[in-house]
DNA sequence: TTGTACGCGTTATCAA
DNA sequence: TTGATAACGCGTACAA
């Protein structure tokens, strides 16, 4: 069961090197004065040894884990592996360790997730998760742990967040498909539970279309490329054309791939717009008009963020990320 | 800077709740007999006080952590996010929680992910590395902490492995190809330092086309779509045809989209395998033949076996996982 | 420059 | 059933 049975302590350390624990300490953290000699007794009797400092009784110590707790809603989404990987990125750069802490479709599993981070005595925190709200934010924060949260305004003294507005983009979208001649109706793709991104897009796209005075058409949709290819291969036998406003990539392809196998041209006759894209939306025959952020961007400014917040320097504790029209072949250029 | 200075102790619980240190413990371990009036007693003060027991001293105490350190290249790829899907997945249903360290492309940055992993007390690590050899997977090893090595394999006393085989599916379709009338050339895009997994396919290539008496073609390519795109496109102003077969599914595509740019037909022309593929091999069109294996299940496996490891209860140390060939409309049906 | 002694927040072993 | 008290491995004033 004591699976560190022969862990090497620092008090062995001091013991082989004849020196005290205090004076190894010193050498192993550079600090305070040690003779050179004494240095290099212990240095050498540190290799010898196989010596590893504890972090875990470091941490009990200086109270400083280095660890950074990061929620989101599971690791299995492109544009997610993208976040981590520039969250990942930039904790190396500073030294920090990260815990993955994926959260199903539950608040009551998100809040375990707030728990964790709480008990692990994470330094800090990254939230890029749909389902806690800010009181639960601001739960995480009363334990002084600094935050950072993603796609939701949450404000507080250790908390920063990080925006997305793909609002205007789309609005400008819209409005400009049919100044500049754009005929066909816009239908946006309903997926039910799939965040507030989606249903803030969803809002925008309403009130886009009331503006101009046009039909409002939701279509409930699902969060698979199989199922979405099928409905939409029997929808398009009554619907031949339309302009498709989808939230990923491969459910746009869903609907394109359905559209091409049905005999339809795209762009000509059914035009489609992905809100959230990846790299394979420029692979796809035609490629899709997308609303670009760069997920990658957005996990390094999160985890600078962070470490600003650690060290009292974060100025503007609100950060806002636009996206950017991506013209594809799955839309008429106008 | 000391960010826990109001955090509760089991101290301040026991002393509000009028008991010792010792019953509080009791309680929220739930082990012990305590009456059910203390009991109560102690649980209202926790709730009231909002205690969280630290991990920390907790970890300190017991000697484990449950921290599972996950050695990744790069949370970059899509096969990568599916892995860590799987991890994650079954790591929650264990309550063990990851720390997840990447390794960029140096072999001492993995040696350092390894340091890390031993001085956190992880109680087990999952290494789904390149650069780590045998010897560095057996030095985390004498520090007692399981793991599961992927995608190669090593064996001692705490280590369990998972492998890839990918070979025998690979060397199946080559042969079968030629059996069945194909008659194209067969080409391997060659990925330098791509890892092992990238070399073993290439040498099963070269000692089945070798086998057919058949000329063996390897050509330098990069992980890139938009090289391996644009190289392609003057590749095929000289070459009309042929079999290539490539790591992934993206620089796949990047061969298929130059060949009907170049105006010419897939599969008639050019067949395309991808050794590696994600769920948008079939968005694609013509979809990609490739050589599956479930990464998230593979994830699962890895866990599964850590804890298996953890409870000395792992009997087969080594797993193996086949690759599955999938036809696509990249290659011809024969 | 070096060593002593205490604290970090728990668990666990004894007595009571 | 409870309560002292010693680990767990380290950092750090303070003293030497």
């Amino acid at each position: 069961m004591n699976n560190m049975k022969d862990r090497v302590t620092i008090y062995q350390v001091a013991k082989a090197a004849g020196v005290s624990l205090a004076t190894v300490s010193r050498v192993i953290n550079k600090q305070g004065s040690v003779t050179p000699e004494t240095r290099k007794k212990v240095e050498d009797t540190i290799a010898r040894l196989g010596y590893r400092p504890s972090g875990l009784a470091q941490a009990l110590a200086t109270n400083r884990t280095t660890y950074i707790g990061v929620i989101v809603p599971s690791a299995n989404y492109v544009y997610l592996a993208n976040f981590l990987n520039g969250v990942t990125e930039t904790a190396k750069e500073k030294g920090l360790v990260l815990t993955l802490l994926t959260t199903g479709h539950s608040r009551d599993e998100a809040l375990s997730m707030i728990e964790k981070v709480i008990s692990s005595h994470a330094d800090g925190a990254i939230i890029f998760d749909d389902q806690l709200n800010p009181d639960d934010v601001q739960k995480i924060s009363s334990y002084n742990v600094p935050t950072v949260v993603v796609d939701r305004t949450v404000t507080g003294n250790k908390i920063g967040c990080v925006r997305f507005n793909y609002d205007d983009a789309l609005r400008h979208v819209i409005t400009s498909y049919y100044e500049k001649g754009g005929d066909k109706e816009a239908y946006f793709l309903h997926v039910h539970n799939a965040g507030r991104l989606l249903s803030r897009c969803e809002s925008t796209y309403v009130s886009a279309l009331e503006n101009l005075g046009r039909k409002v058409n939701v279509i409930n949709s699902d969060d698979s490329y199989t199922r979405t290819y099928m409905d939409f291969k029997k929808y398009f036998k009554t619907i031949h054309g339309g302009l498709f406003i989808c939230y990923r990539d491969s459910i746009a392809a869903a609907v394109m791939n359905a559209a091409i196998d049905s005999g339809l041209n795209v762009p000509n006759d059914v035009e489609i717009l992905s809100i959230v894209g990846t790299k394979y939306a420029h692979i796809f025959r035609p490629t899709l008009s997308t609303m670009n952020i760069d997920m990658q961007e957005v996990g390094r400014r999160a985890m600078f963020m962070l470490t600003d917040l650690l060290s009292n320097n974060l100025i503007d504790k609100i950060s806002s990320f636009d996206a950017e029209f991506i013209q594809g072949g799955s839309m008429i250029v106008r």
